[in-house]
DNA sequence: TTTGTCATGTAAGTTGTTACATGATTGG
DNA sequence: CCAATCATGTAACAACTTACATGACAAA
């Protein structure tokens, strides 16, 4: 029920389509729950049946194709009330890669390692991302209206999180006796390509 | 088909029933990748049809219920050793609560800062709990094992993660205006009762 | 006598993923 | 001419959640 939620308040920041929403959830509000078009569609259809947003169709002026522009309704502005006035429960937290640390005395130590490098690269890179979001759309946090704050707040979590994703990745590989300079392959590989 | 890597990792560390593999989702790996014993029920079935496991009728000698006790065949390692080799897709990360912060301006503000509250308690627990745990088996993580290693690995990124999660829940709190003298009504009941 | 632990499952429903499908326009 | 972008969906399958179901023993 809970991208439901999420579409909801990415609909009370702005109207949008399915294919807005999409992108949206490639990014900004994707960051911090992920979905695809086809499920998106699944719950705007839904949330059409259950009176929680109207629909107005835009013609694409014989240019564009037509598309299905979404806004609440007040019955979805009260679902959303409702929901942010109940505790959020206890979330079920899955990390495949953690998992796959712990593989380590029964699998491929050197595949592991290399993928504690990846995986470091892949947050690293997240997390210059949030830093310059951070930069170009909260310039003075100290400033911010009670409005914007939110979505500050939000990014300072992931920002937060990828940091501490980074150190942790730079702890295993040093407790494991590896660092960035053990993979020149990859450094090999992308100089020679 | 991830829950099938974690329980082969699991049976991996030790051979273990159904039931002792829920309690192990209750906890341990249970904390980097949840489970219910349904699924766990269901995933070993067909692990089983698989050839990744044996199963062992264990009696429980007219005193307690039988059980089976799941062992990794030759193919089970091996499943698991080929499976270190892949590197870890990016994970799709849903945290109902960051979304739920975003939704401030369009909700009910004071029960979001309450639940921010909750969450930091939350947190801070399980923090506690792997502080303990850390103490408990890995005293001197100067001179672990090869083996013993990726567990404490796993563990220290708990510890991160927790403590990463307080630090941003007391940002928030304090950009908010609300810190935890905010919220005597749980106090009260807590010392009341 | 009720609650908790041990131990296994079925059934139904909701989400989430992957693949397939269409069709026009724009840019290289 | 080919790939990418815009824009919407269907279908099939896999995974996850919630509720229901059984039955014995031990302890309070």
């Amino acid at each position: 029920m809970s991208l439901e939620h999420a579409i909801l308040v990415s609909l009370a920041e702005q109207p949008a389509s399915g294919y807005d929403l999409t992108r949206r959830f490639d990014k900004s509000i994707g960051f911090f729950w992920s979905a695809t078009h086809q499920q998106i569609y699944r719950v705007l259809a839904r949330m059409d049946a259950d009176g929680l947003v109207t629909i107005r169709r835009q013609s694409g002026g014989g240019v564009r194709p037509d598309r299905k522009v979404y806004r609440l309704t007040t019955a979805g502005r009260g679902r959303l009330v409702e929901w942010t006035r109940e505790p959020t429960p206890g979330e079920t937290h899955r990390s495949e890669f953690a998992v796959k640390v712990r593989a380590m005395p029964f699998g491929d130590r050197a595949a592991i390692v290399a993928d504690i490098v990846r995986q470091r690269a892949v947050h690293a890179e997240q997390l210059d991302y949030y830093v310059a979001d951070e930069r170009r759309h909260f310039p003075d946090p100290a400033r911010l209206s009670d409005d914007e704050l939110p979505a500050w707040l939000v990014l300072r979590g992931g920002i937060r999180q990828e940091r501490g994703y980074v150190e942790w990745c730079d702890e295993m590989l040093a407790a494991l006796g590896a660092d960035a300079t053990t993979t020149p392959d990859t450094l090999v590989r992308s100089t020679s390509s």
